[in-house]
RNA sequence: GCGCCCAUAGCUCAACUGGAUAGAGCGUCUGGCUACGGACCAGAAGGUUGUGGAUUCGAGCUCUGCUGGGCGCACCA
């Protein structure tokens, strides 16, 4: 639970502080006040492990130049108690913090006493989240979109966890309205023509087209024949529905446990109705007078939300849109079942869905900030270095299934998490199906069975990893060493940052990075065989390395192998 | 036409939300295994951050005009 490197900003932000006040009371410079003093890591080693911005922001108020304000308060500045080694004033203004070796010897020693909890913070302080993603329509197999979404949103919701929320993954399953009607006519359409020929009955227009359509129809028929074939339409299409859609669901599910992906809940649309919590919320809507009619239809004001265009909620047939059961869904989430946040993944084809949905929320008299969507673009898959197009109705889309089968779960997890969810993502599926060093997820799993080996050879001649009071960490001094263990320091952070920004993606640069840095340190440094307290502070930071390489694995729900 | 997203090395992407000399991986080139796993390491080449303005001590990042691409703009979800 030990945040390391935010420990130390706090150090530097009090000495800063108090070098203020102790300048202003000196009468060295004027009284001036600023909100917050930003500490940042510059990216030059020679700029120091911290720095901050403060005296240049200062300037302008107290009418002294950046450089004179720098060194008055570099001059002011009390390190006892801190990390801190010493500060000086360098290009424009900034000042750069110079930390003594020993917080990097201190962040081994946290990550042996935390373990596999080394990383966690709690900056959600037990909060209730609920992450929605997948949520795909359960008429058909999921494809390649469902697959980062799946991904991106587990670890969404995995990084929430590491960093104190409370979180609830879910699945919000369509098992109500349009697209369930629009499957029963695909199903009754496929049923009738396997029974009596193609040309018995037109296939719908907009109907789904894909092979599992027929394949559940065939099925069906060998079960049960064609006792359907005189039943009532609207009968024949809910017994087909109710036959093929807890199939399509247990696929679903099964299909994401194979990629590592467990929700919590599945949360039925239907029941909103059965339980009248739909009604609820549109008499609520009503009561506030945000709901108005025109053409039959029954319209919400989303445009006093600030919204672009007001919405159909319910249609002029009397039928409710997707979006109105929607609004009784967040309602759920927010005042029945208490979530203090909510965050939504959606891809780009959806991202009208948002405006609306933020109005829908403050409507319902919630806080609109408490409603996080995040928008993740959509895949583009090359195969043989051309696009693969992936579109449902074709059927000739590439399923997770499939992808599972090809790539595997490792890659393909390790693949989604690159890229930021803002950013278009190519997959290569030649390039992922490769076990080579032009895969990066092996890179790091790579360093990971390396160590584990390590640790096996050394394991087999009696030497096991020492605890950290019993180690002479300032031994641990080549440059190999100080990298890696500043690298191992910043982890928790990451898991602020990818926290705050939902991007889970960082995780996978970081460990990458620390790969990368234990190949160096490896490569540089030997353990076995070396004087024995050195060998017994670079067997602890070697073992601190695995506990980092799989906690962040672990986030990812990625596997951490002891041998490859 | 309107709205959202994107544009950074040959390719795929970063840049801690305004900081100092824009970084990685792949690919290319040059080196490195008689010791713990060579799926590795060290080094090199590669950039006017699509483009014109604006804001300020300071812009890849903010605002704005273009260009090119993706996605939306339903009484579908």
């Amino acid at each position: 639970m030990t945040n390391i490197i935010e420990n130390i900003r706090e150090q530097i932000r009090r000495v800063v502080g108090k070098a203020m006040a102790a300048a202003v009371g000196k009468g060295l410079m004027p009284d001036v006040s600023i909100n917050e003093i930003i500490v940042e890591t510059p990216k030059e080693e020679e700029h120091g492990d911290f720095s901050t911005n403060i005296a240049m922001l200062l300037a302008k108020k107290a009418k002294k130049a950046p450089v004179q304000i720098a060194s008055i308060l570099i001059e002011n500045m009390d390190f006892t108690g801190t990390y801190i080694k010493r500060a000086e004033c360098a290009g424009p203004g900034f000042i750069n913090f110079f930390l003594e070796t020993s917080w990097l010897y201190d962040t081994l020693k946290i990550i042996d006493r935390e373990r596999e909890d080394y990383g966690r913070i709690n900056i959600g302080q037990g909060k209730k989240v609920v992450v929605e993603f997948v949520s795909a329509n359960p008429t058909g197999p999921l494809h390649m979109g469902n697959a980062r979404g799946g991904a991106l949103g587990d670890c969404i919701a995995s990084v929430l966890q590491a960093a104190g929320y409370d979180v609830t993954r879910e699945y919000y399953v369509n098992d109500a309205g349009n697209q369930i009607e629009k499957f029963g006519i695909s199903l009754e359409a496929r049923y009738i023509q396997l029974l009596k020929g193609e040309d018995a009955v037109e296939f719908p227009e907009d109907g789904y087209q894909g092979e599992d359509i027929i394949d559940h129809m065939r099925d069906y028929i060998e079960q049960y024949g064609d006792k359907l074939l005189d039943a009532d339409p609207e009968e024949r299409r809910r017994e087909l529905v109710n036959y093929a859609l807890p199939i399509n669901l247990e696929r679903i599910k099964k299909g994401l446990e194979a990629y590592g992906v467990f929700h919590d809940v599945w949360f039925s649309e239907q029941s909103l109705y059965d339980s009248g919590e739909f009604e609820e919320t549109i008499n609520h809507l009503k009561s506030k007078g945000l709901l108005y009619e025109k053409d039959d239809a029954q319209w919400f004001r989303a445009t006093d939300f600030g919204a672009e265009k007001d919405v159909v909620i319910i249609r002029s047939n009397g039928l409710p849109t997707y979006f109105a059961s929607d609004i009784a869904y967040h309602r759920n989430k927010f005042i029945k079942r208490g979530f203090d946040r909510v965050i939504n993944l959606l891809g780009a084809d959806h991202h009208g869905h948002v405006a609306r949905m933020k109005a829908a929320v403050e409507a319902i008299g919630i806080d609109p900030d408490r409603l996080d969507i995040v928008i993740f673009q959509l895949v583009r898959l090359f195969k043989n270095g051309e696009i693969a197009r992936m579109s449902k109705r074709t059927g000739r889309a590439i399923s997770l299934d499939d992808l599972l089968e090809e790539v595997g779960r490792d890659a393909a997890r390790f693949i989604f998490n690159t890229k930021a969810s803002g950013s278009h993502l190519d997959f290569d599926l030649d390039l992922a199906v490769k076990q080579s060093n032009e895969n990066p997820v092996y890179y790091v799993q790579y360093a990971h069975a390396r160590i584990c080996s390590m640790l096996r050879l050394l394991e087999s001649e009696g030497i096991s990893v020492p605890v950290a009071d019993e180690v002479d960490l300032t031994l641990l001094a080549a440059p190999e060493e100080i990298n890696l263990m500043k690298k191992l320091a910043e982890y928790p952070d990451e898991i602020r940052i990818a926290t705050q920004t939902l991007e889970p993606s960082r995780l996978t640069r970081y460990v990458t990075d620390v790969a990368s840095l234990f190949h160096s340190f490896y490569t540089e440094c030997r353990v076995k065989g070396e004087e024995e307290n050195l060998m017994k502070a670079r067997l602890l930071l070697v073992s601190a390395t695995k506990t980092v390489i799989k906690n962040v694995l672990g986030i990812l729900s990625i596997n951490a192998p002891e041998r490859m």
